[in-house]
DNA sequence: GTAAATATCCTGTTTTTCCGGGATTAAAAA
DNA sequence: TTTTTAATCCCGGAAAAACAGGATATTTAC
């Protein structure tokens, strides 16, 4: 019996794609697709699958957020995240939330099949691309944000001022202030305009 | 005889797609794929398709440029933006250098068929969501920039000061402070950190 | 139980941005 | 040829951000 293969993806080239690479497999077992989480969600109550491909972008919800969920309610399917970029950030979120490798759309044949072969295995997988880019900055790059340093950070993209925000959430301005300078100082920005521009980079805002 | 079709796309899974679904198709003829800028331009010299679909991140060059280039060079090819994301600059720029359709990659059988046929008449194609996109904003929404005010808006969300892009410039820092005033009132922003976050979502810095 | 991290608050100064007015020149479009 | 657009320049004042250099509670982690 082979391994059980489900796909959630809102593209449909990318499905039957990876339907035409696993079909010459003997070892795989096509258990069909959904094109959004709640059909995932639905399709999961009936069946379990061994490893589910996961696209990171999907119309009603994010592909981080789907892995979390179906972590939670069944611990023992393995996720392998799939994404067309590889940013940093979300190859990053989705391991935090319980996948157990990563794929770029890229992949060749090969790529696919070791990358399920190892998660059945229950170790990590990481495409060629991908590790690269968790290695070379290894939660080094992007810095650690507060809670407050978030919320702050959100607001002031906003457009809204120091006051504005204090106001916002009822704390006082130079509170905001100091917030405002820690961000500068954790993401490397000399100004309002370089903090924002990083910030849009790392996809915090 | 069919309609030669030729793809370029660095994703391996999408092709594969494409191709499972026009496999069943008698009239496209699959001439083959380019998974970069450079071999797909190398197939070019020896055969001439009808129509490329094109991706439009590619590791070598991006798809925009590519359809520009192509577009010169072969002016009767017939080019079809494809993407992962409806992100309406994309496609505007695509369409902009002389491309005939777009499809998102979430596109089913009978849209990629229809564009096809679509643009082989000559006409413009493009699939529901994507015709959305250009149709919510029609250019209102991304404002039209000035060579000086791009240079100017790329200057600041690198951090640096009025003072600072008045000396790179060569110009006044009051100039400098009118390019700014006139950035703000086209991106509708009013402060520098909304400015910054708009330009990022308006994919101009 | 203690140390580290987080969130809060403060004063004062300097720098920068933002806003409201202008104006002139050169080049492109009508 | 006239009008529009783009690029340049100016003043002055108000508002906001950045910088320096603090302090004090409250969690959280070890």
């Amino acid at each position: 019996m082979g391994t059980k293969i489900f796909i959630v993806d809102d593209h449909y080239m990318v499905i039957e794609g990876i339907r035409s690479l696993l079909q010459s497999e003997k070892s795989v077992e096509w258990m069909g697709h959904a094109m959004n989480a709640a059909s995932c969600l639905a399709f999961l109550q009936q069946q379990l699958p061994d490893v589910i491909l996961m696209d990171i972008s999907m119309p009603d919800k994010s592909g981080i957020d789907l892995c979390r969920e179906v972590k939670e309610r069944y611990p023992s399917v393995f996720i392998i995240g799939l994404s067309t970029f590889n940013q940093q950030s979300f190859i990053q979120k989705m391991m935090d939330n319980g996948a157990s490798g990563y794929l770029l759309k890229n992949a060749t044949q090969e790529e696919l099949m070791e990358g399920i072969n190892t998660v059945m295995k229950g170790k990590t997988y990481l495409s060629g691309e991908a590790a690269q880019v968790l290695r070379k900055n290894g939660t080094g790059n992007t810095p650690v944000l507060t809670r407050r340093e978030k919320e702050v950070l959100e607001l002031i993209a906003e457009g809204m001022t120091n006051n504005e925000i204090a106001q916002k959430l009822f704390i006082s301005i130079t509170t905001v202030d100091t917030h405002r300078k820690n961000l500068l100082a954790k993401l490397e920005a000399k100004n309002t305009a370089s903090l924002i521009r990083m910030a849009a980079q790392m996809q915090l805002i």
